[in-house]
DNA sequence: GACCTCGTGGGGAGCAGTGGGGGGATTGGT
DNA sequence: ACCAATCCCCCCACTGCTCCCCACGAGGTC
């Protein structure tokens, strides 16, 4: 279970460093996807292919487009974490999140994948989320 | 999993070098074919063979018939992998892509194929595709 | 207080992408 | 049948970049 957020920071170069406590799951490598809500979704190998069988199913079922399935294998990354537990996030998944180099980043667990978020856009969005549990008695 | 975007540039023979993360999966031959929508699809040769299997059982129970048969080896050409990664690229593919020599191209992976299509046919096919993904979830 | 681990930064080497040239085989013409 | 020209394929060379490795500092733990 990926749980609790970090605090990070792009390097220059586009690396991040991943939670210490979230690599031996993802090691030694994993997949990155545009995520729901402009987030940039970390998947473990395990995960993403449980995934892709769905939606190669879904297609195959009519139930999803070939475009769709385009859509996301074009939009997902295949990466290697180096010796001191980084990954390089692309350009285009970093535009697509609204991420610049050198930037602060959020990385969060997220019980079965790993988001990371500008760290505006996760604020909003886990206030907004906190709210309905506190109002709901959670 | 072939996934991710690559730009690359035919050469003015013809020759496209193919992703390094794809080539240990397509060498020392793959095929070539006339994809859906206008692009080139690259299929290990295993995957084409089973391809091909599906499309002998088809045909035998009356579900495809000789003509899609015949196009379909027709359509189909087998490429050896140079050792600097490239492949071939037939003129009657490039006339079906869109593609000439020297263009500029886009090589995606689509899971368990790898695409090869005109750039900007593919920008309005992922485009299309990512709308649909983000309206209706992954 | 010291050691170890984790996050961060930078530099260098290997490789990927691109272009060009040479040799061999095939085809056509004389 | 022999020669020549052309096309194709394979091999070689270069350049920019990416990946990998080394190095440092801070914080936590024992």
């Amino acid at each position: 279970m990926f749980v609790g957020v970090h605090e990070r920071q792009l390097d220059p170069k586009g690396r991040l460093a991943l939670p210490a406590a979230f690599r031996p799951r993802l090691e030694p490598r994993c997949y990155l996807s545009f995520g729901r809500d402009k987030c940039i979704d970390v998947m473990t190998a395990e995960a993403f292919e449980t995934d892709v069988a769905q939606v190669l199913e879904k297609v195959r079922t009519g139930e999803m487009s070939q475009e769709q399935r385009r859509a996301l294998a074009a939009n997902t990354v295949e990466v290697t974490i180096d010796a001191q537990g980084r990954v390089n996030i692309d350009e285009k998944l970093r535009a697509y999140a609204g991420i610049s180099l050198g930037a602060k980043v959020v990385v969060a667990g997220s019980f079965d994948r790993v988001e990371i978020w500008e760290p505006e856009r996760h604020e909003r969005t886990i206030s907004a989320g906190t709210e309905k549990i506190a109002g709901a008695g959670a």
